[in-house]
DNA sequence: TTAGGGTTAG
C-alpha cells in the first residue's frame, strides 16, 4: 500500500472555496473504498488542506472507522501526522478496539502520554473499554487513578466506563461503589452495572437491581430487559418474567428478536415449556439462538422426543445448528439412547468443523458413555482441547457405569494431577466407580476425603452410594448402621438401595425393616414390595411372599409390567413378558426354545427365584424364559443379519436370570448385545457383561 | 465519540 506523500509547505495556504471546509459529510457519504479515500487524500494534499487538523482527522476517521479494509492506510496516515492531537489519538484507539486489538489500544495510549498529549473523557472511556476487553483489572485501576489525576474521574462517560471495567473484570464491588456514588444515573450507567452482575452470574443481584430501578422510576431499555429475563430464568422467578412479557406486549417490543428469545428461554427455564413454544411459534424470524433456546427448553425438562423433533424442524427450516444447539441435542440423544441421531451429530460436527468447545466435547463424551460406547467416549474425551472439571467428571462416570471402575479411579487420579478441583458431582462418579468395582475401603476413603480434603459436604446422593457400596459387597449390617447413623434423614432412595442389597444377599430381617421404612415414605411404589417378595421367595418363604403380593393387591398397587424394546430396520418393536401380540409370535417363541437349549449346552442353569409366584414349580423355568428381554433378543436374532449387534432397552432392571442367559446368548450366537435397563447399560460380549455382575 | 443483549452439560 502506498500513501500519498505529505508535503509540508512553510506556510499553510487557505482552503480553496470549492472544497468544503469540513469534508466530514462528504467523506461519510461518498467515500466507500480505499481508492476513493486515496483520491480525496491526494486532493487535500494538492490544495494544502491536509495540513488542517480537522481535515486530517476526518480522513483518519474515515479510514480507521468507516472503511473496514482501510486500517493500514489509517496507520500510515496517523504515523505521518506531524503532531497528532487528542482527537487523532482517540480515533486510533477506538479503531483498535473495533478491530479487537485492545493491546494496541493500550500501547497507543502510553505513546500518547509519553508525547504529553492530554487525554480527554473520550480517551478514558475508550481505554477503559480496552481494559475490560483485556480483562485487566491491574491496568484498569492505573487508568482510573490517571483519570482522577486529570480531573476527569467524575465525568459521566468516564464513570460509566469505569463501572463497566470494574464489574466486567470481576471486581463487581468496586463497580457498585462507583455506581452508588453517582448522583444521576442514565440507562448506560444502570446497564453497565447489570452487565457486571450478568458476567459473574449474580442473578439475585440482577433482579434486586431491576426492582430498585422500578421503584425509582428509572428508565430502562431492551438490553436491560434481556438481562433481567435471563436472571428470572436462572432463578425460576416466573412472576417478574410475566410482568416483563406484559411490558413487552404493551410497548410493542415484540419485533426485537433477541428480546423474544429471552422470553422463550425464561418461560422454558421456569417450567412453562408450552408457553415458551407458543411464543416461539409466533416469532416471525427464528435464528439459531431462538431454535437452540427452545430445543434446550425441551431437553432440560426431559421432553427429549420433542427436542429431537424440533431439531429436525430446524433443519427443515434451513437454519444451521451451532455447537450450542448440538449440546442440547446430544443430551436428548443420550437420554433416549438415540444412537443414530447422536452419531449423525458427531459427523456433522466434524464435517462443518464446529468448534470443539468444552461443553460440546463433554456432551459428546456423555452421549457415547450413556449409549455404552465407552471407547468412542474415551476417544472423544482425548480430543477435547480444553477440558474442565465437568468433562473429567463425565468420563469418570461413564467408565464407572460401563463397568470399568478401576479405570474410572485412574482417571480421577489423572484429573487431580492435571490440577482440576473435583466437585460434588465428581465424587458421585468416583463413589459409583468404587461401587461398581466392589472397592469398599477406597469408597470409605474417598467419602471421608470429601469433607476433610476437599471441603465438600456429602449430600444424600453420596450417602446413598455408600449404602450401595456396603450393601453390594455383602456388608448389610454395616450398610444398615450407616443409614441409622447418617446425619441427614434417609429418603426412600437410601432405603430402597438397602432393600436391593438385601435381595442380592438374601437378608430377610433388614429387608423387612427397609420395606417398613419405605412404606412410610412412598407407600405406593410397587418395586419395593416386589423386592421384598423376591427376598422371601429366594429364602424359601413362599407363603410370606404370597401374603405380601396379596397385600399389594388389597392396596391396589400394581406391578409395573416389564417391557423391552428393540429397533430393527428403524422400527421399534415392543415386548411384554409372555406376550403373544407380535405378528411373528410363533417364530419368536420357537427361537426362545432354541436359545434355551443352546445356552444350556453352554452351562446355563435357570434362576427361577424371580419367576411368577403363581406359577407351578415346573412352569417356573418356562415362565422366566418368556421374560420380555428374552423375547426381544429372540426377535433380534431372527430379524437382524448375522453378527450384527443387538440393542435392547428395558423399562425396569434386568432380572438375574435374564442377565445370566444374555451373557451366554452373546457367546453362543457370537453377538454383541447391549441392554439398557432403567439404571445403566449392559454390554454383553463373549459370555460376560461390562457391569461385572454389579447391577 | 460512553455500556450492551438472547441459546450450553448429570
Amino acid at each position: 500500500m502506498t500513501v500519498a506523500p505529505a508535503i509540508i509547505p512553510d506556510k499553510i495556504p487557505p482552503l480553496p472555496p470549492q472544497f468544503p471546509s469540513n469534508p466530514r459529510t462528504l467523506l461519510l457519504q461518498q467515500c466507500k473504498s480505499v481508492r476513493e479515500l486515496r483520491q480525496i487524500h491526494a486532493h487535500t494534499i494538492k490544495t494544502g488542506s491536509s495540513l488542517h487538523h480537522s481535515t486530517a482527522e476526518n480522513l483518519l476517521e474515515c479510514s480507521a472507522l468507516l472503511i473496514p479494509s482501510a486500517m493500514d492506510y489509517a496507520l500510515k496516515l496517523f504515523d505521518e501526522m506531524p503532531q497528532p492531537h487528542t482527537e487523532a489519538f482517540n480515533i486510533m484507539i477506538r479503531a483498535f478496539i473495533l478491530t479487537r486489538s485492545p493491546t494496541s489500544a493500550v500501547y497507543l495510549f502510553l505513546r500518547m502520554l509519553a508525547a504529553s498529549i492530554n487525554p480527554d473523557k473520550h480517551t478514558f472511556s475508550c481505554i477503559l473499554k480496552a481494559c475490560s476487553r483485556l480483562n485487566s483489572l491491574e491496568i484498569g485501576k492505573q487508568v482510573h487513578a490517571y483519570a482522577a489525576k486529570c480531573g476527569l474521574g467524575c465525568e459521566e462517560f468516564v464513570l460509566n466506563s469505569l463501572i463497566h471495567m470494574y464489574a466486567s473484570c470481576g471486581d463487581v464491588g468496586n463497580g457498585r461503589n462507583l455506581f452508588d456514588r453517582m448522583p444521576e444515573r442514565g440507562i448506560v450507567t444502570w446497564n453497565a452495572m447489570f452487565a457486571g452482575y450478568f458476567k459473574v452470574e449474580s442473578w439475585q443481584e440482577v433482579v434486586a437491581l431491576f426492582r430498585d430501578m422500578l421503584m425509582l422510576g428509572a428508565e430502562f431499555d431492551e438490553v436491560t430487559l434481556i438481562t433481567v429475563l435471563t436472571a428470572c430464568g436462572r432463578l425460576g422467578i416466573l412472576d417478574l418474567g410475566q410482568w416483563i412479557e406484559g411490558y413487552v406486549q404493551e410497548n410493542g417490543l415484540k419485533s426485537n428478536q433477541n428480546l423474544v428469545t429471552s422470553l422463550v428461554d425464561m418461560y422454558a427455564k421456569c417450567g412453562q415449556v408450552d408457553k415458551a413454544r407458543n411464543l416461539f411459534d409466533e416469532m416471525v424470524l427464528r435464528d439459531v439462538v431462538a431454535w437452540s433456546a427452545m430445543i434446550s427448553g425441551y431437553s432440560q425438562w426431559n421432553r427429549c422426543r420433542e427436542a429431537l423433533e424440533l431439531f429436525h424442524d430446524m433443519q427443515r427450516a434451513g437454519v444451521e445448528p451451532n455447537e450450542v444447539t448440538m449440546v442440547s441435542v446430544l443430551s436428548s440423544c443420550a437420554v433416549l439412547g438415540a444412537l443414530e441421531t447422536g452419531k449423525w451429530v458427531h459427523s456433522y460436527v466434524r464435517k462443518k468443523q464446529l468448534k470443539m468447545t468444552v461443553n460440546l466435547g463433554t456432551a459428546l463424551v456423555d452421549f457415547y458413555a450413556k449409549c455404552g460406547f465407552i471407547l468412542n467416549a474415551l476417544g472423544t474425551f482425548a480430543k477435547i482441547p480444553q477440558k474442565n472439571a465437568w468433562s473429567w467428571t463425565v468420563i469418570i462416570q461413564g467408565l464407572a457405569s460401563n463397568g470399568q471402575g478401576e479405570e474410572a479411579l485412574r482417571f480421577f487420579s489423572l484429573m487431580l494431577e492435571a490440577d482440576f478441583q473435583p466437585n460434588y458431582l465428581t465424587f458421585i462418579a468416583v463413589l459409583s466407580a468404587c461401587s461398581h468395582a466392589g472397592l469398599v475401603d477406597e469408597g470409605k476413603r474417598f467419602f471421608h476425603s470429601m469433607s476433610y480434603i476437599y471441603d465438600i459436604e456429602p449430600r444424600i446422593e453420596h450417602y446413598g452410594i455408600m449404602v450401595d457400596i456396603f450393601g453390594r459387597s455383602g456388608m448389610i449390617q454395616e450398610a444398615y448402621n450407616f443409614v441409622i447413623e447418617m446425619p441427614i434423614k434417609p429418603n426412600a432412595i437410601i432405603w430402597r438401595t438397602l432393600l436391593a442389597s438385601c435381595k442380592i444377599h438374601k437378608n430377610v430381617e433388614i429387608g423387612e425393616e427397609s420395606l417398613k421404612q419405605l412404606v412410610k415414605l412412598e407407600p405406593r411404589h410397587s418395586g419395593d414390595y416386589i423386592l421384598l417378595s423376591n427376598i422371601y421367595a429366594s429364602a424359601g418363604r413362599l407363603d410370606d411372599a404370597l401374603t405380601l403380593r396379596n397385600q399389594m393387591k388389597e392396596k391396589g398397587i400394581k406391578k409395573t409390567p416389564g417391557c423391552s424394546s428393540i429397533e430393527v430396520d428403524g422400527v421399534m418393536h415392543e415386548f411384554f413378558a409372555e406376550d403373544s401380540a407380535h405378528p411373528l409370535s410363533v417364530e419368536i417363541y420357537d427361537k426362545v426354545d432354541e436359545m434355551m437349549i443352546r445356552i444350556k449346552e453352554a452351562g446355563y442353569l435357570p434362576d427361577i427365584a424371580e419367576a411368577r409366584l403363581d406359577a407351578e414349580e415346573d412352569e417356573k423355568e418356562v415362565s422366566v424364559s418368556h421374560h420380555s428381554e428374552k423375547l426381544a433378543i429372540a426377535f433380534g436374532l431372527i430379524r437382524s443379519p448375522p453378527r450384527a449387534a443387538l440393542r435392547v432397552s428395558k423399562n425396569l432392571r434386568v432380572c438375574r436370570d435374564c442377565h445370566l442367559a444374555t451373557k451366554l446368548i452373546s457367546k453362543v450366537y457370537e453377538r454383541e448385545i447391549v441392554v439398557r435397563d432403567r439404571n445403566r447399560f449392559h454390554h454383553f460380549k463373549d459370555g460376560s457383561c461390562s457391569c461385572n455382575d454389579y447391577w
